[in-house]
DNA sequence: CTCGCTGTTGCAAGCGGTTGCAGGAGCAAG
DNA sequence: CTTGCTCCTGCAACCGCTTGCAACAGCGAG
């Protein structure tokens, strides 16, 4: 991946080392595409490297988390999953009922961003956004809210 | 308490049983006043009946909870905490350094709610809504060290 | 290259919360 | 009051995730 040289030069310059285990979890998040949960990348890896811990998959996601490498999407449902970070971060909205997501350009909360900062001196974090609802097939009521 | 007997109306109306335990968790909610976490209902409640489950808890909160009875807040941060279920509910905002919260009226987020029903048909759950970020005393902008 | 500081890993215990199960209790009928 | 159908509770095991700790290994110095 194009992407790779970068991460690893954003570790070094914090300090970090380059661990083969660091490389393996990078790649499994690469290569499985959306948002995949912590087991799941722990379950590639070990299919070549048998000596993973879940624990070490955990602390390299909050690392890479830290310095913004990947983003971690907590949906209250099911366990956290995470994807790659992407400068143009879009949000998501999760359906309840059949837990299907969708994505949400960040333009949404630009408004509520400003408001929160001008108001309250609130900075939020919308770095891993998700919200929940119902989604218009979910909906039980197909007439005038 | 003034609310209770709407609460055992509701719970009988719903074919749910009124037991010991059950109230004595109403109780602690309704004395607590503010946010409380599971563990503190429960700690309170042992207090005067020690055999009372932790499970026990969580399960009746998760039923008060879908009665609407109770509202759970998930910071994402420390445990998830409950509070009475009012008509105005407010919304939190929750300081990712010092953990303090601070209420967010409603109003806050119906243009988003707006949009995204309109645009999208989503239905977001604002029930229990509450959104990270760093608070106007711990911004880094207000001290350098 | 070797050395050694210190960040990192594997392991196992721990924590908040959930679940399966068997016994116990609320509530209604008689 | 007694009976009995179910729901509910206490217990313990379990799950996702975190943390304490000792051993290991990356990487810069010499």
């Amino acid at each position: 991946m194009a992407g790779h040289s970068n991460v690893v030069a954003t570790l070094r310059e914090a300090g970090y080392r380059l661990t083969p285990q660091r490389v393996m979890v990078l790649q499994a998040i690469a290569e499985g595409g959306g948002h995949q949960t912590a087991e799941a990348i722990h379950r590639e890896v070990v299919k070549t490297y048998p000596y993973l811990d879940i624990a070490t998959v955990y602390r390299i996601l909050q690392l890479l988390k830290r310095l913004h490498l990947v983003t971690e999407i907590d949906l209250g449902v099911d366990s956290a999953r995470y994807e790659v970070a992407e400068p143009n971060k879009h949000h998501h909205m999760v359906c309840r009922e059949c837990s299907r997501t969708f994505d949400l350009s960040p333009s949404y909360l630009e408004e509520l961003r400003h408001r929160l900062v001008n108001e309250f001196g609130f900075e939020p974090d919308l770095e891993h956004f998700a919200i929940g609802g119902l989604c218009a097939e979910c909906s039980p009521k197909r007439r005038e809210p």
